[in-house]
DNA sequence: TTGTATGCGTTATCAG
DNA sequence: CTGATAACGCATACAA
């Protein structure tokens, strides 16, 4: 008792016989493609409309080899940056008559292992995805080997053979840091967002070997941070840097725990613009004012960035332009290249706005 | 050439073959439905993992007639109320084992009608739209004539026979203005986000009539502005009432044209987040403060209305929520269901910060 | 130019 | 419990 089982929608077959022709004749005729007298052209294309005949993507596709759908995996798609990111691919997928599916992974790797299951299934052209931190490389290559072409997107994984769209994090971060070391500031608190479960290997003395973190976004920029402070000879404090969580409430949280610090922070970097956001709410119920009582750059513009008070001063990333770029890279390989993979990094911007201010 | 051609993934038939089963066995053992042998079940299950086998849910979907696919047509997936929306959607679709497709419209008919051919074409199970204003009824019709199920999200059409989920748009709308009014406010600006195309319909003499505007959500809310100020005895100034674009910008500059006025406003209701957005920032950049010089209450609590400064007083609807009942509805109906088309209005909370005070 | 016949990878039916 | 075989709807090689 499916839909299709109760002869729901016309065919091939019965627009050929409305129109009486053959049913070759007919799929010529709608799919514009061979040759077909005019005359019978006409009568196909009318019998179709009579009929409101739809083609059926699923027996096309089954037929090419193509479902013009490329997969999406992303941590939320709530997530600006990714809901942005997923606008820039949906737009160049759609210009090339493609559709995007996206999933959410929460950073779950159990999720993401789905999500690549889910999509292998359902036979997507191609994938683009935000890997979790603990992603699992064989589960990716295991794709890859399959046949479907993967772009990795603002997050990478050693050592695979992907494509992959990004910005250069150890610069932006140590350019951010750098920003705020020549603010006069000192004791610079870093908020990574990143899980619980990663501070042992974040927080070595002197976050030693952060950079080697499985590749990580939050170890790559961790990295950075870490670059500028030694380069200004700014002894790292770990306890300055917080790896409690990545939602905005856990940033509030954060930074309530460092204002406490009996040599607190005078200013914060934080790794993306929710935790930002949350630095900002924990410093009003903190009655803390920004910048005089705390300095804060975040990272990626968001909407709001320039419409609250003080606007915020901060590293923005050209977000839609990444997602157009994965899509860019993605289809080229659907279309059939086999170039070697490459890695894209896009500029960033260090936007100065006055949520960064001199030291008082 | 295409990726199927070249013999990739393996099909039930080599899986049969590898285990010296039958592919129906296989397929049984795989699908573990009908009565399979413990014996041949394990050499089936042993054969599929050597080989990696993953089904084609092209061709199971040709067959049962599901694709578990759940299309959504929204405006822009950026937009912080659809991205939301969509994940509510998501999650229960995800639960079900259906996914969702994401298009987006832009608010523009064109693009709508193109998206929903799409979606037939792909045989998409059921789906959600948050319909242009401007939407065209027979097309909305004609999917689900064709028996693809469909479910208004936020807006409605009227006399379309689908499911709707939104709010009691005319309530709110006149409970927030009440609330501008009780402040002793007078002057009180609409802000709407429609189309300049839109004006001449929507601000006749008194906002005569707004309330059949095509049962559009920014009708109806212009009605319920209108309700309380009746009410209250304010004499309408249709000057005050704005269409002049969804974009930020747009709020922004409908802000500073506002303000030039002989007589500005010393409150103003913004018809969603951006919009609010957009007038802070072209409150800003006119020096003036709210709530002090103006007041503002805007509809939909979005993330950062919680974090600036003065925190954004707003009508908060559940729009997680929302996407979650418009999934439920669209997946009964997917299961089969014909009950009478329902239409679901969320319940609103008015969450008073401090962006509305006192008029001064 | 047109028609016939075959295949894509499943599920489902019916014998055995 | 198992195997052969027919759909599903389209594209396409080949024959007419």
């Amino acid at each position: 008792m499916t839909r299709s089982s109760r002869g729901g929608m016309p065919s091939v077959v019965k627009v050929a016989q409305q129109a009486g022709v053959s049913t070759a004749t007919a799929a010529r005729a709608l799919g514009s493609y061979g040759s077909v007298s005019e005359k019978a052209r006409q009568r196909v294309l009318a019998a179709a409309e009579a009929l409101s005949y739809r083609p059926n993507g699923l027996a096309r596709s089954m037929i090419t080899g193509l479902t013009r759908t490329i997969g999406m995996v992303v941590p939320d798609i709530e997530n600006p940056f990714f809901s942005r990111a997923v606008r820039g691919m949906a737009d160049v997928a759609h210009e090339q008559g493609s559709q995007v599916l996206v999933l959410n992974t929460d950073e779950d790797v159990e999720s993401e292992l789905q999500a690549l299951t889910v999509l292998t299934e359902r036979r997507v052209d191609g994938l683009v995805i935000a890997p979790t931190d603990a992603a699992d490389r064989s589960a990716l290559e295991g794709v890859i080997k399959s046949g479907i072409p993967v772009v990795l997107l603002d997050r990478t994984v050693r050592g695979l053979a992907a494509d992959s769209v990004g910005i250069d994090n150890r610069a932006a971060a140590r350019e951010a840091t750098q920003r705020l070391i020549d603010l006069g500031h000192q004791d610079i608190a870093l908020l990574t967002g990143a899980p619980a479960e990663l501070q042992p290997h974040l927080m070595r003395p002197g976050l030693r070997g952060v950079e080697r973190l499985t590749g990580t976004t939050v170890g790559t920029r961790a990295a950075g941070y870490r670059d500028a402070l030694t380069a200004a000879g700014i002894n790292l404090r770990t306890e300055l840097v917080s790896a409690e969580g990545f939602h905005r409430q856990d940033a509030a949280k954060a930074i309530r725990r460092l204002m406490s610090l009996s040599r607190p922070p005078t200013a914060v970097l934080a790794l993306d613009s929710l935790l930002a956001l949350g630095v900002l709410q924990g410093l009003r119920e903190l009655r803390l004012r920004c910048p005089d009582d705390v300095s804060l750059i975040g990272f990626d513009d968001a909407d709001w960035a320039v419409a609250i008070s003080p606007p915020l001063t901060v590293v923005a990333q050209s977000v839609y332009e990444m997602g157009k770029v994965a899509g860019q890279l993605l289809l080229e390989r659907v279309a059939g290249s086999d170039r070697a993979p490459v890695r894209c990094r896009l500029p960033v911007r260090l936007i100065e706005r006055e949520s960064a201010g001199r030291r008082r």
